[in-house]
DNA sequence: TGTGATATATCATCAAGTGGAATAGTAGAG
DNA sequence: CTCTACTATTCCACTTGATGATATATCACA
């Protein structure tokens, strides 16, 4: 296990559960578990084993924020569901609060 | 337990961990647990039990991103280690990225 | 004295994050 | 035509860590 360095014992790398990001991928439209993998390598910088994230897929649609599209090819689609909408915005609205407040502090101890 | 009803089933309200927003709270000076507590309750209104309080910072003392000070009566000031500052700064940095990303998609889909 | 707020420690439980391995289809090189 | 590499998903075992409950101790105050 893990002989990458960079990330090595990881359980500590809790930045951002990888639900958020799984979320806003799909919020610039539908989209596959292997392109969300690549797309979140992309804008997060963090790579996501397939046990990660097809389980949070699973997850998310049963909480009803993503939904399953009919799948073409060996591909199985996922969409954002209203609610996921309105999930990932209030997160997010959440978050920067979080970062505002931090941000803050760390200028004015 | 958990008979409160609203927070029943927990484990599914990873908003952010505990962590960060301990490092954000002592970001503003050092402080002891109960203090923190409330702190934290005010600005991100969350309350935290105290198992996950106390076993949050264990956690992060361990990981050298806070220190402990010397103890007047019988709370137990913490404080921000260097080492904290600069994980927060990141932290914060890269949940901002995220955010902003997140918004940026969610206005253009 | 006893009641409630302050303060911390410890515990068992459980969700879920994680990487690896297994599986299978597809496409291009040779 | 076959070998190989990439795409894509599923399954699995392991470990963290978040959580609430509970126990404990001190202090203020009526």
């Amino acid at each position: 296990m893990a002989k990458t360095g960079a990330n090595q014992r990881t359980g500590g790398n809790r930045y951002a559960e990888p639900g958020v990001a799984i979320l806003i991928s799909l919020a610039a439209g539908p989209k596959h578990g292997y392109a969300i993998l690549e797309d979140i390598a992309d804008f997060a910088g963090v790579q996501l084993g397939p046990g990660t994230l097809y389980s949070a897929l699973a997850r998310l649609e049963e909480r009803g924020l993503i939904a399953p599209l009919p799948s073409a090819d060996r591909r199985r689609p996922y969409c954002l569901t209203m609610a996921g909408r309105s999930a990932v915005q209030e997160q997010l609205a959440q978050l920067q609060a979080l970062v505002t407040t931090g941000q803050q502090r760390l200028v004015t101890p």
